[in-house]
DNA sequence: ATTAAATATATGATAAATCATGTTTTCATG
DNA sequence: CATGAAAACATGATTTATCATATATTTAAT
């Protein structure tokens, strides 16, 4: 008589959640990090350490709160993210010249090495994930969420 | 000469960060989640909070280990955002006959109403984000979505 | 030049999230 | 039944993240 509660204990409509863009969004990059946590953690780094990490790799130095930007982390916080990782020799500060206000921060040759091992883990992982939806539709979603982060990005700033 | 450092101080290679799918799908989330942010916060909810309501809206209760899967936090932060909601009068635990290793979380009358009120903002919010795109094209985003969390979902547990 | 506002980062205080583990209850097996 | 393993949740200790604000520097205006 009371079969109704079978594994997903759900109603008859479709829960909010599953149908709601932030929570599909949350869910699905909560996962897919997830699974990556294990190996970056391997490696002696936390997620967000990673996500500087990968930010920065291959690049030029850039200032903390364009680091923040494309983070999506709080300012502070990539500021004490920064602390941990200079002092692992992962990354370093340099000024700006020009403008002092800016601190500019650049991989060293040894984070370099770390990115340089990870990143094609990394792929790896992502060529997994998006294996089952075949080039043509990985394109897409990867193009929409690009469109979707540039109509939404704001300029540098905390809080 | 140094025209150079433009806005984005990127080389010519494409970043790594704008190609990786964890990476955009962290930036889209945290930037979409973090505009609702505010009304969330404005009801005096922190993120999380919003996350577990939303996730026992207009459903049955469901199990603590059930909503850790569904919103993707850790089981031991769920008992705890759990202690505030349901001293906020939010949600309420009860016990499950038949088991009772397992606490169920009822939204109460209070918590419905305030779910009610924050998610015609919440679709309105979704609504201005997909407005861009078509229907079509949000459709199929979703559909993605919802299949790599599919994909990857794994069965209750903790760590 | 001086001063006020703005910008970039750092930091103390606090809140939130997580880890590791404990408790309770159920399940499976001899 | 008794016992050991497993499952579900709670909780102390710790780590991370964030808020609020301070410091330093630059920019703009007088």
């Amino acid at each position: 008589m009371h079969n109704k509660d079978m594994q997903t204990s759900r109603t008859d409509s479709a829960r909010f959640v599953d149908d709601y863009l932030p929570a599909l969004l949350a869910q699905a990059s909560r996962l897919i990090s997830g699974e990556f946590h294990l190996v970056v953690n391997a490696n002696g780094f936390t997620v967000s350490e990673w996500r500087v990490l990968a930010a920065l790799a291959g690049n030029e130095p850039m200032s903390i709160g364009r680091i923040a930007q494309i983070t999506t982390i709080k300012q502070s916080t990539v500021s004490r993210l920064l602390d941990r990782m200079e002092a692992a020799g992962h990354v370093e500060r340099l000024d700006k010249d020009g403008d002092r206000r800016i601190t500019l921060v650049a991989i060293t040759p040894a984070g370099s090495r770390t990115v340089s091992r990870l990143i094609p883990l990394a792929r790896e992982h992502e060529q997994r994930v998006l294996e089952p939806f075949g080039l043509q539709r990985a394109e897409e979603l990867k193009s929409t969420l690009r469109s979707i982060i540039e109509l939404h990005e704001t300029p540098v700033l905390d809080t």
